[in-house]
DNA sequence: GTACATTCACTTGGCAACAAGATACATTGT
DNA sequence: ACAATGTATCTTGTTGCCAAGTGAATGTAC
């Protein structure tokens, strides 16, 4: 296990540094074997590792190869903006797909933040931000039916949370103690933003609130993929 | 495959749901490949990653059990007060430990960073947070002696570095635009950390001003263990 | 010469058999 | 009766062999 450990440190270092850049095409793990004497088995677990982490990717019969690494987007996340306009802030080609509109079984945690009684309905909304047709984020908002009646026809149709708010008489938003974790993605996680099983996800858990009136507006829950961003704060 | 990652996924839900807390010890590799009609070895790697990723540890002839997970500790990440003070508002009991306290070579983005010429001499000074006696964030600052002059000598002793600011006349401090990426530990950090190779680590990058003057005082990077805190922001 | 088929060398993927550690239990010697 | 030892059978760990995919070199018929 420490050889297999060691061995995808190096490669790490290696493919970061650009040594395969030219050709991109790993050692063979027979070659690879020998040349750190250590069983094949081992530089297997190392590669099979490195493919789940994203950095390479292998085909039977030809070989491993380095996988083209995204670019890292500064992005902000202290948030009284949406992220449609943090997007626009940036030149970076982007767009939002809403994948769900759907209602939710009762859930006291988030009927509690979004302060309303348990025989409310409450609606959650999937949006996929994609950059460059890539998916980079998937954006839920749990909105309660009290606060906007019509949320269910209108939940598909919505592109920015903070543009349907404001047409709706909301003019300041706040939010306060987002909380930040990182997560693994679950197989649905995975298949939308399309990513292998060792990406970190950076999930990040916040209220917003109309300033004036301090009423909960949403629930929010952001996952980004932490190989296409870097955070500023 | 995309069998061992419906397995992995599967048995972390059941980790967390706390199907296995009764004796915590998971079926045997051959038993579980019966139940989900896989060759062994699936069920093996499956495993192996569960280690990494820290659920679970396996023992030869004995079998493999899930792993006590750590306390999620709420840490407040926007940060104009210390972590020595952070950690005394919560109740826990922690301590730092400088580990090491070196001149380094010329950088050009720390120096940059620092505002300090390149025959200055800048030094790193590691200092280990543990709580509980577990290490939990490794907190290197980079100190320019030009700023310092007796920084070579003092910084072994420093447990506080705004307390040893503080006492050279320096009263509030500033740090913006920190930076927050989520990388993995090399050999160096999972040593120092005690933790397996798979546990992403949260990184924080800032610089750290005199509000007076302006002035830099130290150019700051953080790695805390992701799976010990919930951050809040 | 050219088109096609075959072989061969090299790649990654997968699996079955074996090795080694742990434990419970039966056996044996005193 | 009791302790030491062997043994059977669990467990996880390791290894070596072969399957399968790929592509270039080679052979072959026309």
């Amino acid at each position: 296990m420490a050889e297999k450990n060691f061995l995808v440190d190096h490669l790490i270092s290696e493919i970061k540094s650009g040594t395969f850049q030219s050709d991109k095409k790993l050692p063979s793990e027979h070659i690879l074997a020998d040349q750190f004497n250590v069983p094949r088995m081992v530089v297997r677990k190392a590669y099979e590792q490195l493919q789940d982490l994203g950095f390479i990717y292998s085909k039977q019969g030809k070989g491993s190869y380095v996988q083209e690494s995204k670019k890292q987007i500064p992005l902000i996340l202290s948030g009284d903006i949406s992220f449609t306009e943090k997007m626009n802030e940036l030149q970076f080609s982007f767009q939002t797909i809403t994948i769900f509109c759907e209602e939710i079984p009762y859930d006291q945690k988030i009927f509690q933040s979004l302060e309303v009684e348990s025989d409310d309905k409450v609606f959650k909304i999937g949006r996929l931000r994609l950059i460059d047709d890539f998916p980079i984020a998937l954006h839920t908002s749990f909105v309660a039916k009290s606060t906007f009646p019509e949320i269910e026809s209108d939940g598909p149709e919505i592109t920015s949370m903070f543009q349907y708010y404001r047409q709706r008489g909301y003019v300041e938003f706040g939010s306060n103690n987002s909380t930040l974790n990182v997560i693994f993605p679950t197989l649905f996680d995975r298949d939308i933003l399309q990513c292998s099983s060792l990406i970190p996800l950076l999930q990040v858990e916040s209220l917003c609130r109309d300033k004036r009136s301090n009423q909960v507006l949403e629930h929010t829950v952001i996952i980004y993929r932490s190989d296409c961003f870097t955070y500023v704060i």
